[in-house]
DNA sequence: CACGATACCGAACATGATGTTCGGTAAGTT
DNA sequence: AACTTACCGAACATCATGTTCGGTATCGTG
């Protein structure tokens, strides 16, 4: 017994209005109303799929994530058997994808949803990465933390590209990614970020300079 | 003529009530009726101050900034007449604390709320930042992505360090921090990285392998 | 100190979103 | 064709938000 057509149906209605939804308006600006508007969908029936326009969020997010796992276990595959299949460059491959459906551009230049937002989508991204890591190599920093960084690295290009500087080509926003990603702030910044912030106590005294209680 | 010190009051009781709140309890679990209660302040005379709850937490935030902005302007008054202070090592300082006050610690451990609050605290960081950087230096990088970035890596280490790892001294922290900002992401981690999700394409052909749209 | 200004209180109200319930109808499944 | 299950939509309870207003207390100032 497959799943009944008309849930399915009803879910994918109402994941696509919300994408659609989001396109041009704050996410947390949109009202479960509106999205059962613009799925055709009655009230009582969403409630009966999801519990809060936040669960649907999550929901719709999932399906993401299996595209993105099942994307790479194709690459891995390929990969694996020594086929020489084109390397697949998850990154520059998100990137291109933003690029190319303005649906996300403005879903991430909103005010205030876009906070939830991002985060929903920094969850899944680290979640991917999460069981596609393996090892639980070290060298100093913690896996979850690289985990995150990748992802908070990922975003912030996504957010500050999309947000403002619309003019830059994908390749060249993935360019940036791997820099500050591998090589880190280049020297030029940390000086200056130095200059104005002064630079690492000799490892002595670590009092005297604490900011006072908020 | 001194501002009231009616308004005053009132004002730094909503302040102190909000951050109180916050340390226990989801930021937008938070009605403004609790704040009210907390705060001992008249339901109108809440809104003849602020416009929202958000509109509070934007202005609770800007005495953090202009705390932060202080003490950046002594040390540079400081070391500009040679004197031989102590180094400022703001992000240290920061560490050490948040490490000190348990309030935030709880603040940031949340599940919802925790964007919101998380990109206010950020839009502050950045603003600090901004006017604080001053050369238009390049070198590859535009130097709006060098403030975000610096920010998002500082409070990515501040929530994974905070939400999981109390166990890490403040030191350490601000030693990541530095690591992940200076250096990027150690080469064992690169590695892994790519080798789950392909290496930068040939610079080629860029197709054939985007997602499919969402 | 006394007066005028103004900030605060609190109750009452309008508004709007959320989530639930339920009987009837339509669509799916076997 | 029969049975099962999802959907609809209206009605309802609940709750937070933001506004209004008359009365009271506190403030700054002459």
């Amino acid at each position: 017994m497959a799943i009944d057509r008309r849930v399915a149906r009803t879910r994918t209605a109402l994941y696509d209005a919300l994408v659609r939804l989001i396109r041009d308006r704050d996410y947390d600006a949109i009202s479960v109303e509106d999205i059962l508007r613009e799925a055709n969908v009655g009230r009582s029936t969403f409630y009966a799929h999801f519990t809060s326009k936040d669960d649907l969020l999550k929901n719709s997010l999932e399906r993401l994530k299996t595209l993105l796992v099942a994307t790479r276990d194709q690459h891995r595959l390929a990969t694996q058997e020594g086929a020489q299949t084109e390397a697949w460059d998850a990154s520059r491959a998100l990137f291109e994808h933003v690029h190319e459906y303005t649906d996300i551009q403005l879903a991430l230049a909103g005010g205030r949803g876009d906070a939830v937002l991002g985060e929903a989508l920094s969850e899944v991204l680290a979640d991917v990465l999460r069981d596609s890591l393996p090892a639980q190599t070290v060298e100093g920093v913690p896996r979850e933390l690289a985990i995150r960084h990748i992802v908070a690295t990922f975003y912030t290009i996504l957010h500050w590209w999309v947000r403002g500087r619309r003019d830059i080509a994908p390749v060249e926003a993935d360019r940036l990614f791997k820099t500050l990603l591998v090589d880190g702030l280049p020297p030029a910044w940390r000086d200056a970020f130095v200059a104005s912030f002064g630079e690492p106590a000799n490892d002595s005294a670590a009092d005297g300079n604490r900011t006072t209680r908020n």
